[in-house]
DNA sequence: TTGAAAGCGGTACCAC
DNA sequence: GTGGTACCGCTTTCAA
């Protein structure tokens, strides 16, 4: 059997002063003699003693009932879009610039959430950050009863006590709807993703608002599942027919870009005089040369640095209220949407 | 202050019974009459309560000197490039389906490696992926020594104890040098990433290789750091002289879009009309159908299924050798290499 | 099969 | 400032 990992009364046999002292050592509000912690803390790196933080969480589980275990859990939809994977490579990073870990749980489908929380509550986690899903009423009120924070991301706040920040969906809509308006197109088309997301219906739903403010309603929706694939199939459904719309606006890149290409390799159209199209999100491909993808953006960098301070911010301090922030998009205009020559 | 966590003592309370016998209660393997067990796990439920997986870890801490956390470190760097993201999507869901959880730490640079290490290892993490890293000799030592298991994804093995698993980079360049002198290519370039990184050098080593013995040898090299950009500006570079290439190998498909981008629409070129193209690694959008890159496949599925049965193969039996695996990879001919009309 | 009790590795409070 | 000690919530002996 391999030699057990060094512990705190083993440094302090090592440096000749009781346990408590090896503690109070890497302890930085504790009241110890400079010069004796420097000594421990010499013997230790040489012994490579590192405090367990299982044990520390364990053992500092307050009067208050609460554990700090340093952990942030993260649930997450759809981790395979790129879009979502860059998302946990900041929500990644930034937290752990701050000093906290995360464990981060994978779910098939947005229902699963409440499995995943109660999973992750397990390890006790200090806070939770969820992408892309909603958590029931009752989870909800499981967390706040002992005190985890939660932050939803990309998602409505639907429960009290909840933390959420989240692209203005039903805005971005509207924007889109406006840069084809203000092109000239006349029959326009919409591709969502998941028929029944929260996310698609918003957009959706702004788009649809303000075409038909403007007397010019949607002609043609389709749906896919935020794939690529699933947007050059929407294509194939788009440009079949007789009348094919002038104008697309699709509730994502990935999908947008699947529509592009399928468009201009499959069907040989050419974007945007055969038609215009808007895509969501302005991921990084969308301005790629061949692409140049109009599109809403959403500013992810500073929309995750607000998510990860606003748990962070609750997580010290749990009496702090919940906080609602919405971003909203701006349009990226690049070469998918027709430019009119003259006003 | 919100309510404080039901502990297995108020299980116990409520169901009359001892706190033992909801720890058993929770233990499939424990000897307890089933009558009871069926009671006191109704009783938690109707309670919400869940063990508390810290605890549990902490007081499992064996005579063996290993604790059981149910964790899994993963220690990655570059997590924005798309390969990565879904590298670790899979890592993920694969780890999860079979009962384990995953702490992600982000790293920015290689040298992180131990750091990172260290920091997990204080949450006495049952076993560690280290993705496109390798770590010190010291660590290698430390790891085997408290019987971490270490599985190093996308590197070779370097110290005793530890496994790995990978694609070969040699045969891969080798391969990729086959289909550009099979197509006729004498004018050949290579385009890497990181220079220094052993990846990169691989693939060229073995690319050159082949191109050598063929008595056609590279005739510029360029390097980038993996990314879109990169592989854009080696375009310019590649592409500005007079004598251009007639064909281009890119250590990775990003690069390689990078490329093909910006040769196409920025400098007019076509492909493969004026220059062949092959790229590394067959990411999903190198299908696309505007892209058509041909590729060198890493079965990415396969190597992480792999990677993550003989990882959790020497968690659960720390007894097991280390395992090195590598796997070939297989060309995806598509439509970014020239066809010769006759043999 | 069961309950009592001894830890696991720390933290924090207690007198000194 | 310091060492002694009572926990944290659970698992696992040990007797009964």
């Amino acid at each position: 059997m391999p030699k057990i990992s060094i512990t705190s009364y083993d440094v302090a046999q090592a440096a000749g002063v009781s346990q408590s002292a090896v503690s109070r050592a890497y302890s930085p509000t504790a009241s110890i003699a400079d010069k004796k912690r420097k000594h421990i803390l010499k013997i230790a790196n040489q012994m490579g003693y590192r405090p367990n933080a299982i044990a520390r969480s364990m053992s500092s589980a307050r009067s208050d009932g609460r554990q700090r275990s340093g952990i942030v859990g993260v649930i997450v939809t759809r981790i395979q879009d790129p879009f979502f994977a860059n998302t946990i490579a900041l929500f990644s990073s930034l937290l752990q610039a701050k000093g906290w870990h995360m464990l981060l749980f994978t779910i098939d489908s947005p229902e699963d959430v409440d499995d995943a929380l109660h999973s992750l509550m397990q390890f006790k986690i200090d806070g939770v950050v969820i992408l892309s899903a909603i958590l029931s009423e009752h989870m909800a009120r499981t967390c706040q009863a002992n005190g985890t924070p939660v932050m939803l991301y990309n998602r409505n706040a639907s429960a009290a006590g909840i933390s959420s920040v989240q692209i203005d969906n039903y805005a971005g809509g509207q924007t889109a709807a406006e840069v084809l308006l203000n092109a000239g197109h006349s029959r326009i088309a919409f591709v969502g993703g998941i028929e029944t997301d929260k996310t698609t219906q918003e957009r959706e739903r702004g788009f649809a608002d303000r075409l038909a403010e403007a007397g010019c309603p949607v002609v043609q929706r389709e749906f896919g599942d935020y794939t690529f694939d699933s947007g050059r199939e929407a294509a194939g459904r788009l440009f079949s027919g007789r009348d094919r719309p002038d104008a697309v606006f699709c509730a994502s890149d990935v999908m947008a870009l699947g529509v592009l290409h399928a468009a201009m390799q499959d069907m040989g159209l050419r974007v945007p005089e055969d038609f215009s199209l808007v895509g969501f999100d302005d991921i990084p491909s969308a301005a790629w040369p061949g692409h140049q993808l109009t599109s809403i953006r959403q500013p992810i960098r500073r929309m995750i640095r607000e998510a990860v301070d606003i748990l962070i911010a609750r997580m010290e301090n749990p009496e702090l209220a919940p906080a609602l922030v919405t971003y909203p998009g701006v349009v990226i205009m690049r070469g998918t949407v027709r430019m009119l020559s003259a006003d």
